[in-house]
RNA sequence: GGCGAGAUAGCUCAGUUGGCCAGAGCACACGGUUCAUACCCGUGGUGUCGAGGGUUCGAAUCCCCCUCUCGCUACCA
């Protein structure tokens, strides 16, 4: 019988840095998940790779002088080296700058411009360039980007729009009729709630403002935008071709059974994704996980707090397994988990030198000093055995079923509550008193054959999660994994096989203090590098340069044009947040012998208690606009740097209020 | 503001459709053991199950209300 197929795919990663330890995560995450399903004896096909285009990144190889490609190029590599590292087992790792995915993209672009699903059309707002996204007035926080808090430009340009009214319906109808479409569950809701049910706005799909990207070959002042580019990544890497003349491998794979993806960003695959294939006339995939993040002391990781973690240098400090360990089992279902040098070094010492580095350790140390290292199974039975043997059998069927529904860290916990069970073995049947005892030889024999048969079961079900470790232990022993069918039966590990005379130790105890010496050193060189990068560094003359702040020039203005604008210095008289909402507060500011109430969106910032007393500049004859049901009759103006830090504009000298400010 | 999730032992969390004295792991303490990586095994919690009210013979579990945290989303002159 032919075998269950079943593909596989991670997000494609971004080439515009080095990927974290949470980045990695969703490598390690997939890659569980797809040795498991080999396990259990799937042809699993698992795609990864790299996102390639866009302006940041055409931006970003401009500053360091040389052409995106060669910029993607070199970070591509150290992804996939990252991947490498830890072990990722894919089956294709697609780069959005390949050849035949462009070729694709293209045609799927013509295809749905030319069946009317994308219509040309006009972009009109604020543009983020970091982001690379459109913004509507309304939606910019402070004026400016509601994503990452930096300045955002007026922007229009002529762009190409994905239609997507005449599907959502179709939309909606499947994922009310498939629970398990989008997973965790509760996102579902977001979705519904936040985007399908009010009402979508058409996808822009084009850029003209950058030229790094796929070019729409119809109208060459276009680039494809990312999502029509990344997200088909999922079937042209397996060789969907749009003119009908798709691989045999895409039409035994596609659908995809599984888009293993951040939880950041599931609206794309849980909504553009869907309505593109079906604009594609393709069926859908069947089940899209949305991952929590991996936070590092319970905050996001980020360069400039200089708290990132990265896979190749915990692998250094712990080893590739331990962080794969650690990663897979210490994650939530659906919830952020916590990951730190102390948590770590805690998790490896417990569970993985204590528990199971220790038992395969002492059990064959045993077998060594008392059989010269031959395990036999000398068939001398006990009742204290059946309960080992009992739940060396059942633990498979326990994995399996967390598996099915995702449960990696639950899975890992099954398999561990084996190899504890294997130490409480050891201890009820005190091979070192049998072996003092002559007439308990066969008796001692059977109990190290126990033991090591509950090993083997116990690491053929490990080995999806720690494959290297799995691997040494299986060598130690001198046997190799099994199929998830023959671990049905206690009692496969031959006879007579003898184990290795010198047990390596599989996991090295830590100490605290000194891996925390380590993660100084290492968070010391990240700091420098970021200061390098970001000419932080007191060096060179170029540190002015590199932290001033360029905005996009604004159209010239007469001074008609300015002397519409009357500027005064205000005096905060009294603030109070409001209630309603979470951004704004609400001051009154006197001005002159008058008094104006103004709302701003500096909640964040400053506290109504340091607003009182305060001069500030103020725009006084601005239009008065409601904003969460209060009347604001002018502006605070405010100065902003790139990480959306806000300063009040207060006069240099003491100066009256009401004084015009020109 | 809208929608959603959550609040259980020092810490991280389990607790299906309400039912036996509310559980696990870690940490901590004590006892046992010595094959082993100072390891393993055992024992130890009087926790107001966020506050208050209600339904019920019986609620951590259902209903109402409140407080706080988090996610998405809106407003952001």
């Amino acid at each position: 019988m032919e075998k269950k197929k079943f593909y596989m795919t991670t997000a494609i990663a971004y080439t515009s840095g080095k990927p974290h330890i949470g980045n990695t995560y969703e490598a390690i995450l997939a890659d569980s998940i797809a040795r498991f399903k080999r396990l259990q004896g799937y042809e699993v096909f698992m795609q990864t790779g790299t996102d390639e285009h866009g302006q940041k990144i055409e931006e970003k190889a401009a500053q360091k002088g040389i052409t995106p490609k060669a910029f993607v190029d070199e970070i591509a590599g150290e992804i996939k080296g990252i991947w490498d590292l830890v072990g990722t087992s894919y089956d294709k790792f697609i780069r959005t700058t390949d050849a035949d995915h462009e070729k694709q993209v293209q045609k799927i672009f013509k295809k749905l411009y030319d069946q009317g699903d994308i219509y040309k059309g006009h972009y009109e707002g604020m543009y983020c360039t970091p982001c690379e996204s459109f913004f509507t007035a309304s939606q910019l926080v402070d004026g400016k980007c509601p994503d990452c808090g930096r300045p955002c430009q007026p922007a229009k340009e002529e762009a190409y729009f994905l239609k997507l009214s005449n599907y959502t319906d179709r939309l909606i109808e499947h994922i009310n009729t498939h629970p398990e479409f989008i997973q965790p569950e509760s996102r579902k809701n977001e979705m519904m709630n936040n985007f399908l049910l009010p009402g979508l706005q058409d996808l822009c799909v084009s850029r003209t403002s950058f030229k790094w990207g796929i070019p729409v070959d119809f109208d060459d002042k276009h680039v494809v935008y990312v999502w029509i580019d990344a997200l088909s990544n999922y079937i042209t890497g397996i060789g969907y071709d749009c003119d009908g003349n798709s691989t045999d491998q895409f039409n035994k794979f596609w659908p995809a059974d599984l888009h293993l993806i951040g939880k950041d960003i599931l609206r794309f695959h849980t909504i553009y994704w869907p309505i593109m294939l079906m604009a594609l006339d393709l069926p859908l995939p069947k089940q899209i996980f949305g991952h929590p993040w991996l936070l590092q002391g319970g905050e996001k990781m980020s360069k400039s707090k200089g708290n990132v973690l990265y896979a190749d240098d915990l692998a250094k400090v712990f080893g590739v397994d331990a962080v794969r360990y650690f990663v897979l089992h210490e994650m939530p279902f659906d919830n952020d988990g916590v990951i730190t040098w102390e948590l770590l070094v805690e998790r490896c010492n417990s569970e993985l030198a204590n528990t199971l580095g220790n038992l395969v350790n002492r059990t064959i140390s045993m077998s060594n000093k008392y059989f010269g290292g031959v395990v036999t199974d000398a068939g001398v039975a006990e009742d204290v055995d059946a309960e080992l043997k009992a739940l060396a059998l059942e633990t498979p069927g326990k994995v399996l079923a967390k598996m099915e529904n995702l449960r990696v860290a639950d899975a890992i916990t099954e398999i561990f509550t084996l190899y504890k069970r294997c130490n409480k073995y050891i201890d009820e049947t005190m091979p070192w008193a049998l072996a003092k005892d002559e007439t308990k030889q066969a008796r001692l024999q059977t109990v190290l054959y126990n033991l090591i048969e509950s090993i083997c079961i116990g690491t053929s079900l490990l080995a999806p999660f720690m494959p290297e470790t799995a691997e040494k232990i299986f060598k130690q022993l001198n046997t190799s994994a099994r199929g998830i069918e023959e671990l049905d039966t206690f009692g496969k590990y031959a006879n007579g096989t003898k184990v290795t005379e010198a047990p390596e130790i599989l996991f090295q105890r830590l100490v605290l203090e000194d891996v925390l010496k380590v993660a100084e050193e290492i968070k010391a060189a990240q700091a420098a590098e970021y200061a390098k990068e970001n000419g932080l560094e007191p060096v060179e003359e170029k540190k002015e340069e590199e932290t001033v702040i360029d905005i996009e020039a604004k159209p010239e203005i007469t001074y008609d044009d300015f002397a519409k604008l009357q500027f005064q210095v205000g005096e905060i008289i009294a603030c109070e947040e409001v209630k309603k909402s979470k951004k704004l507060l609400c001051s009154q500011v006197k001005i002159g012998s008058q008094v104006k109430q103004i709302v701003s969106g500096i909640k964040a910032h400053y506290t109504p208690e340091q607003m009182v007393g305060k001069k500030v500049m103020v725009l006084v004859n601005l239009k008065p606009a409601t904003l969460a049901g209060i009347v604001s009759e002018g502006m605070l103006l405010c100065a902003e740097d790139e990480n959306g830090e806000l300063a009040l504009m207060t006069p240099e000298k003491t100066m009256p209020s009401g004084a015009e400010i020109c």
